[in-house]
DNA sequence: GAGGGCCAGGTA
DNA sequence: ACCTGGCCCTCG
């Protein structure tokens, strides 16, 4: 007896309905369906039968279909009069809630950025629309605000083209890269453009890297708004992000995945520093939220303003290809904010011999005890543990390379063999280059341990440390140093009186092609917090002078460094003047993806921590073919059931 | 990813 | 005549 065709004979109980097929909507019976398929070669809409029972699943909602027979979640992007579908469709199976939470317009975005980045759409989807919570779908809804009066241009007045830019978002979709005069107004000034844009009856989206700067801006805002953070917990997410699709709020804050909240009528969208890597989606298909908010400001018609103290090479492209226009102060405003920067090397010890103990060079020393005689915090700077060259000189910390391949050096253990990090190779008769020296080791004191030496140098203070394990969102003036790690520091209330920036020639030894553009986006948030030069604000950079990244922050010169940046850059082919895909995957794997790909050269393959990694590249302009190509293969081998290689596009690191 | 059809090559 | 494994295609 076959159980699959005749089940009745054996059930107890009523007998199952006959299979009838369901009644079928006559108003646009057509769904097109995002499906979560979990395939990328099947990256395309579906469309299904809508039963009348669901005639209201409209184009956005949830709903629940059979695909090859197994029960899967989907979006209906749209719905239709018929489909060019040859062949029944199957009826839609549930409809998860009639909110439609896919806005058209994040549809769009969404697919977009799945092309850039050789992902799937229901990849980015995941992303963009937050985890249903039934229970506050049903919460009554908020009244609507009322919209606000547009504010006057406040401190963009420092900027000569600041109010011509708030005015051109009142009319038009004007896109910038601001360069952020220092001091802790740019919360203020980011909420000003917001506030300009709402009152002209649009909404707006900013995206800042971490939640202190989501609570800073916050703060700063004078219109209704939400502010979307990742800790919120699923049912405050879903509640502030429901605000934000039913259109009850026109303006939203957030971390990374905020930049695809939907606004409704997007007018602005507002990224602040955008070389911070929390910027980065870490989960697959990897999205950069600057990347998503160009496309989505330039799919919408809406202004961009990407702001920092620093300039990305990025950000460049985009005033060198002419997307955008800079929005910078003039030097005598910058002269007249900037603290005083000077540059001095480690062997320049301080006198004092507790100092000389902690390896404080004299003009820090000096620094740092004007700055608490007058009663005003002391920022110190010291790299995370973790983002340090692996090893160096222990003379003269010039970092230990790979006689081979020029790698990065590492030892597992501090008596184990130095090895490379890229070609493997044992390190075991390593000599410095510049010094001869043959002692080798890891490069930087920790936060903690630079937090007691300087208490022992300077006993009248207190000292605090903000870094991964407790972050400090602000500190009071008074006689006190403050220890942190790049990304934790404090703002003082009154501006630091000196700041240091110890172990800086760290940052900049790292074998990356963003060590130097990362070095001086870290420095000039840290120096970003002193007093103005008049005031007495002072910093101490210890990395040699003659550095260029060291000339950016003493001269405060973030755009000459781009520019600069850029143009290195463009002499290596490197991005963003070309663009770069990563593939990972097994020997075989990637020689079979390589070889099916006709585009673009090939960097590699090397070995990495599983198989092989190879780097291909593409001038600029074929970054959508590559993607395109990549993925196809990737399809290609997905419905062979061929070993998957991974791919990333425009990969943070090319270490 | 799962199921199904089809072909090649084997076995009864 | 029938079974089995591999390949490739479809999936609405």
């Amino acid at each position: 007896m076959d159980l699959v065709t005749e089940p009745e004979q054996l059930s107890i109980g009523p007998r199952p309905r006959a299979k009838r097929p369901a009644e079928l909507c006559t108003e646009r019976p057509v769904a097109r369906v995002a499906v979560d398929t979990g395939v990328p070669h099947l990256d395309r809409p579906f469309d299904y039968a809508i039963p009348t029972k669901l005639a209201a699943a409209e184009a956005g909602c949830r709903v629940r279909v059979r695909f090859s027979g197994r029960l899967v979640d989907g979006f209906v992007l749209s719905r239709l009069d018929e489909t060019e579908h040859q062949g029944a469709l199957q009826p839609l199976q549930a409809l998860v809630s009639p909110e439609p939470v896919l806005a058209p317009e994040v549809a769009q975005l969404a697919r977009a950025v799945a092309d850039r980045t050789a992902g799937t759409l229901y990849d980015v989807l995941r992303l963009a629309v937050p985890p249903r919570h039934a229970r506050v779908e049903a919460e009554p809804p908020k009244e609507p605000a009322a919209q606000p009066v547009k504010p006057l241009p406040g401190s963009w007045s420092r900027y000569p083209a600041g109010s011509a830019f708030l005015e051109g978002l009142a009319t038009g979709a004007p896109r910038a890269v601001w360069t952020a005069l220092p001091g802790p107004t740019w919360p203020s000034e980011i909420a000003l453009a917001v506030q300009t844009c709402v009152a002209a009856g649009r909404g707006a989206v900013v995206v800042v890297p971490d939640a202190r700067d989501v609570e800073r801006v916050s703060a700063a805002l004078e219109v209704p708004h939400v502010a979307l953070r990742a800790d919120l917990g699923p049912a405050e997410r879903y509640r502030r992000w429901l605000a934000v699709r039913r259109g009850q709020v026109r303006a939203v804050v957030g971390t990374r995945a905020a930049a695809f909240a939907p606004v409704a009528d997007l007018g602005l969208v507002v990224v602040w520093d955008d070389g911070d890597d929390l910027l980065a989606e870490p989960r697959s298909p990897y999205a950069h939220a600057r990347d998503v908010l160009v496309v989505r400001a330039h799919l919408a018609g809406a202004a961009a303003l990407l702001g920092g103290f620093a300039r990305t090479a990025e950000s460049q492209v985009l005033l060198e290809t002419g997307w955008a226009r800079e929005l910078s102060a003039d030097r005598a405003a910058v002269r007249e904010l900037a603290p005083t920067v000077v540059g001095t090397s480690e062997q320049d010890l301080a006198r004092d011999p507790v100092a000389q103990a902690a390896r404080i060079p004299r003009l820090a020393f000096e620094a740092a005890r004007v700055s608490l005689e007058a009663r005003a915090p002391v920022l110190v700077q010291v790299p995370r543990r973790g983002y340090v060259p692996s090893l160096a000189c222990a003379r003269d910390r010039t970092p230990a390379r790979c006689s081979a391949c020029a790698g990065p050096l590492h030892a597992s253990s501090s008596h184990a063999v130095a090895a490379c990090r890229w070609c493997g190779k044992l390190a075991g008769d390593w000599r410095c280059p510049s010094c001869e020296g043959r002692q080798m080791r890891a490069s930087v004191v920790g936060a903690r341990r630079t937090a007691e030496e300087l208490g022992r140098a300077f006993p009248g203070a207190t000292v605090r440390t903000s870094g991964r394990d407790e972050v400090l969102t602000t500190v009071p003036d008074g006689a006190q140093l403050v220890v942190a790690t790049p990304g934790a520091e404090p703002v003082a209330e009154c501006g630091y009186g000196a700041v240091l920036l110890l172990d800086a020639w760290a940052l900049l030894s790292r074998a990356d092609l963003r060590a130097g553009e990362e070095a001086l986006r870290r420095w000039l948030a840290a120096a970003a917090l002193a007093k103005p030069a008049s005031e007495g604000g002072k910093v101490v950079v210890v990395a040699d002078h003659s550095l260029a990244p060291v000339q950016a922050l003493v001269r405060w010169d973030p755009a000459g460094a781009a520019v600069r940046e850029l143009a290195d850059r463009r002499a290596l082919d490197f991005p963003p003047v070309s663009r770069m895909a990563a593939v990972t995957g097994s020997s075989t794997a990637v020689s079979e993806l390589l070889a099916e790909l006709s585009i673009g050269d090939v960097l590699g393959p090397v070995p990495d921590d599983e198989g092989v990694r190879a780097f291909v590249r593409v001038p600029r302009s074929q970054g959508a073919a590559l993607a395109a190509a990549l993925k196809a293969a990737n399809g290609i081998r997905s419905a062979r059931k061929a070993e998957a290689v991974h791919v990333v596009m425009d990969p943070l690191t090319l270490a």
